[in-house]
DNA sequence: CTATAAGATGTATTTATTATATATCTTATA
DNA sequence: TATAAGATATATAATAAATACATCTTATAG
């Protein structure tokens, strides 16, 4: 059971954009403090401006900052939002093969789990997973000036 | 965001036990039944018999029936059981290389989410995702006597 | 007005994970 | 003692995810 990185790298990018502050970022940069893939990040960065959560200024002096606040971008959201397949079994997508399908209630039960889950996540905004006291731990951690 | 083949097979294993009642049922037959591999299903029922969901009786006229009552394998536990991985992301595992783990509060969150995905998959059994009515239904479907 | 630094886009490759297949061994019963 | 069942180990195939590469577009500094 996992989120794909693709989810995660989403998540870091816009920790890292939301610890900047109005300062522009650029994808090299973010991808450097990480020591992950730029051209991973590239796409994620644009999914992420795609769907509003970032702004993405071309050209030289261009960069990246958050398009709100920290506390109005909703984990849960953001979650649903770049993860892209939910289906936890076969019967969840489509081309389902399994023959019980129609009388078996374990898609409701884990249907029921997934909400749970996300309703979890629904509590927490992307400041709150850079806690006041923490953010200049972080801050340091990403060698961010 | 997926549970593996592996938990689902064992999931449909124990159902289709569970509608056999106290009759010894083949590998051979519930692959055939679901149209899966057999093979696949065979290191599931094994995993299954390890840990004591099952009884597996060999040689000629073996097979297999559950070890218990449907009522007493709760969903939960067997999920947590089979399903081997639930490092949702980068930093739940070993070689987490994120450099901001150790402030971040991601982890944490994820992992509250996860406990409550849990948590509802802990108030069913087995005998819940075949209840009574649907029990028939799902014994013709899988062409069992 | 042009060189450069930034993001945008599409395709290809690599890697990791999951699923399946094959082969051989063990056990129990007719 | 032949056969039908599960047990085990290894190898291969299929799929999904992550990364790399190449090229295009945009904007600004000089």
């Amino acid at each position: 059971m996992h989120i794909t990185r693709y989810t995660d790298y989403s998540l870091r990018v816009l920790m890292y954009l939301a610890l900047k502050d109005d300062e522009l970022s650029t994808i090299r940069e973010i991808a450097d403090s990480y020591g992950i893939s730029k051209n991973h990040l590239m796409k994620v960065v644009q999914e992420l401006n795609n769907k509003g959560y970032l702004q993405a200024i071309r050209g030289k002096n261009g960069g990246l900052r958050l398009a709100g606040a920290a506390e109005a971008i909703n984990i849960g959201a953001l979650v649903r939002d770049t993860e892209q397949d939910f289906a936890l079994v076969e019967c969840f997508g489509e081309g389902d093969g399994c023959v019980i399908t129609s009388a078996c209630q374990l898609k409701r039960v884990l249907g029921e789990a997934l909400e749970s889950f996300f309703a979890v996540l629904d509590q927490y905004t992307l400041a709150d997973i850079l806690p006041g006291g923490k953010a200049r731990v972080m801050t340091r951690l990403l060698n961010i000036g």
